[in-house]
Order: C-alpha cells, then structure tokens, then sequence
DNA sequence: GACTAACATTCGGATATCCAGATTCCTTAC
DNA sequence: GTAAGGAATCTGGATATCCGAATGTTAGTC
C-alpha cells in the first residue's frame, strides 16, 4: 500500500489555497499578478505567443515609445511571463511556459462573466 | 466523421490566446488582474476560502481601517472573486468560484520559480 | 577606430491606487 | 420612535505606476 504518510501531505496541499500566509510572500504575489493587470503588457504576450519576436517589432504593435516598450518586456521576463533570447544585437521575446496561456484563459473566462462589476469597480476610491 | 465545421470554430477557439484584440477588453482583463494584485485583497480572498466570513471578521483579520476592507470587499465581489450574501445587517463573504483557487495556484507556481525575478521588477519606472 | 542600429536606463510630469478618519445608510433592539 | 451596530461612501493626502523624451550601452559595419 506504497507511502500512507506523503500521501496525505500532498493532498493538504492541494486542498489549501496557496497563498502565502506571510505578507511577504503575499505581497510577491500580488506583484505578479500587477505584472497582468496593464493591458500593454496583456498586448505583448499575446502579440508574443503567436510567435517569437524581436523588440523592434513589439515596439511597432504596441505604438508606445520604445523605452517604454522595452520596460514592459523587462516587466514581463522578470516575472516568468515572457522568454528573452539574445541574438547578437537582437533580443528575442516568446511565451512558451503554458501556464501562462491557462492564467489568460481563466481571466478571460471570469471576466466574460462579470464584464460589467469588472468595468465598474473602482478599485478603492471613485472618480473625485 | 460527425460535423467538421463546428469542431474546426471550436478548435479555433482552444488554440488562440484569448486575450481580447479591442483595447476595451484587454483593459478589462488588466483590471481584473488588478484586483488580484493587492496584498490585502488576496489575504482576504483566502480568509474567504475556508469558510464564509462576516465583514467585521474580514475587518478583524486584514487589520485595516474598516472603511478600506468594506471597498476592498466590494472590489473582489464586483470582480465576481468573492460572494455576497445579506443577512439582515451583516454582509457574508465566501469563495465559492473554483476558478478562483485556479488562478491563485497557478499564480503561485509561477512565483515559487521566479521569485527574485518578481521581487526585483519595477513595474516601469525604478526607485527615485 | 568611427558609425549606425537595437536595446536598456534615466528624467520629470500626469494619473491611478492606497490609506485613515469621518460621515451616511440600513437593519435590528428597546 | 429612538438608539445602537454593521456596513458602505466621502474626503484629503501619500505612494505607485504609467508615459514620452532624452541619454547610455552593446553589437555589428566600414
């Protein structure tokens, strides 16, 4: 009957949400998810996982300054979301992890749902 | 071979990202995301998984002014993250959506696997 | 070595978000 | 009806994030 005791540690992982009872991992957490909530950033990695790009062409799609766009790509490979491969001068940006397309499903599953709460909330104060 | 035109669309649909192409929806999907990019709020969030919570308890446990957790509150449920059911005077809080712990789970994976990447991304512009 | 191209970083200003405290609204108890 | 408690909203100030423009850095070209 192979190994009782791991067994029921896995499960109480899984059972719990995995967010982290300290403020610092919680705070982690958070920045990782502020690195999905701009949607430059959101245009890029979609713009990114069709297919490998360079920085000239990111810049180019998303019609920003390019050091603004460079930023958002630094954002983006800082947080695992994107991944960069240096060609001589050339940076080249691509999503390969698959974690990151269910993250963008569920997202847009959710918000599909609750377009409306999503466009009204204010996130804490109104419009003065 | 059944009906080829509908599991094509189908098809089509699995395979693509699904991030908006408008901008409007793209700045919905960041602002959902941003309402998981808080702190407090995913504190909150796990509060409200394990069991349903009354306001005062949220206020209680997060240890912020009421009047912040109150908006705080109203944010997720507006998200459609959170649950709202009244009774009488109290406002009860619960995590009943499983996409929920889906996005924080994969969110959290992420960020066991780069968390210094997160820990050191400034969003756009670095410290002054 | 001098020059250009592709990225990255820095500089100031505008906007969004967060916070505590005070006020207001609604429901219940007396 | 009046008072009290729970929750939502408003006010004003601090911080974070976004932006374009300018400047730095590195790799290829001549």
């Amino acid at each position: 009957m192979s190994t009782p005791a791991a067994s029921s540690i896995r499960v109480t992982q899984m059972l719990l949400p995995p967010v982290p009872h300290d403020p610092a991992g919680r705070d982690l957490l958070a920045r990782f998810y502020r690195a999905l909530g701009d949607p430059t950033r959101l245009a890029l990695l979609a713009f990114c996982a069709e297919e490998e790009r360079t920085g000239n062409e990111c810049v180019a799609h998303a019609g920003l300054s390019q050091g603004r766009v460079s930023a958002h790509l630094g954002c983006l490979v800082s947080c695992g979301l994107l991944e960069l491969r240096r060609a001589g001068r050339f940076a080249h940006y691509q999503v390969t992890d698959p974690r990151v397309a269910d993250l963008v499903r569920l997202g847009a599953s959710m918000v599909a749902e609750h377009a409306a709460g999503v466009a009204a909330c204010a996130r804490v104060a109104s419009a003065p």
